[in-house]
DNA sequence: TTGTCAAGACGATACGTCTCGCTTCAGCGT
DNA sequence: ACGCTGAAGCGAGACGTATCGTCTTGACAA
């Protein structure tokens, strides 16, 4: 036996594949499950929309929510790249993180892919991975990166689970969008920063 | 004009309503969500299940994801009458109740109806608002008596927004559950107990 | 008599696969 | 250098299947 360079039986050669429909598909994506929300979007429409072949989605991606992914996720971003401001006070740092999250949470053009892919993850597990991945845990090891720094400087406790730690900031904040109980505004993501700053401050002497 | 009964057009009449097709459609939503998830949940297996006519259930409800919401959530419960523990001892009663949590939230009989109730909150906001109103708000509710109570009892500091707190304590565990990035434990719940506590505690002054 | 019931026919979508020509590009011989 | 040629992706859309939500029928119960 060969070792022959396909082990699955379908390999599309991706030196010949077409950014411009690669980018028209991204694109409508995009456009229409901002228009009619997830629900309305569907392969058919895509490739209509992106004046493209349904076959064409279906040879690149395993499903129209991986289309959405891409498109809301560029592919050339360095996780260890992500980082958090460091000015030597963690609570004012925290604050500008965790209001700039408000404000992504808050705008609407984010709001509905964002929504749309959180949803998928549940009948999805394998999108959940990928998201996850490639989105969400390189946030948090920057959050981890930050905490193990104030540690350093003594204004965070050195046995606080910093990995832990950083729950009681994001929880919260992921906690209301999801359930849309009560609005996120900046007071409110300063509360939080607050309260569990308080939590894992040093132990007095 | 008369002030007809009937504001919307259809208007069945639901004391000939058999409550025999009632018990089985939602027996069989519960039973065929658990063998193949939500995406094989359709209205017409749910029907064949049963035995009824999709009829039956298109003139009762107006969605799948109302059927399994009726299936998860018993009517006939009462919000003022769900209870934190109260022993005198905040930081036992909320380990108590956030283990609790955790057990239901890794139970996989509900694991699956959950997260397939909580994605389709992303496209139905009219089941968002109901699961908020019938389940959820009730059980924050509960926190913030509970922990009004301890603010009294001085074991709270009694400038904190408990509101805000109770999101420390369940939204780190909700996030979590919905992301998958680490596994949900007791041990984890006390911690996040542990940190939310410390950051409300009382003024020593 | 009236309205729900089980059963299922019906047209409308969207699915995922497949088949058409068309275009592009790498490899090759001349 | 030049152009032939086969392979692969491309746009377009036909195809059969599945599920949708509506509608019709006849049985049955209040």
């Amino acid at each position: 036996m060969t070792d022959v360079p396909t082990p699955t039986p379908k390999a599309p050669d991706a030196s010949r594949r077409s950014e411009r429909s690669r980018r028209a598909i991204l694109d409508a994506a995009l456009e229409l499950v901002g228009e009619s929300g997830f629900a309305k979007l569907t392969i058919e429409a895509i490739a209509a929309r992106a004046g493209v072949g349904k076959q064409t989605i279906y040879r690149w991606w395993p499903s129209k929510a991986a289309v959405l992914f891409e498109a809301c996720v560029p592919e050339g971003i360095d996780p260890a790249s992500i980082e958090l401001p460091d000015t030597g006070d963690i609570a004012a740092d925290l604050k500008t993180v965790l209001r700039a999250t408000v404000d992504d949470l808050n705008d609407a053009r984010l709001d509905a892919p964002t929504r749309a892919l959180t949803a998928e993850t549940a009948n999805d597990p394998e999108l959940g991975r990928a998201l996850t991945e490639k989105v969400l845990e390189p946030q948090l090891q920057a959050y981890v990166r930050r905490l193990r720094a104030a540690q350093e400087a003594g204004q965070v406790d050195p046995d606080t689970d910093v990995r832990i730690a950083l729950e009681l900031l994001v929880g919260p904040l992921f906690h209301r969008w999801q359930t849309r109980t009560l609005p996120l505004t900046h007071a409110y993501a300063d509360t939080v920063v607050d309260l569990a700053l308080r939590g894992m401050a040093p132990r007095l002497p």
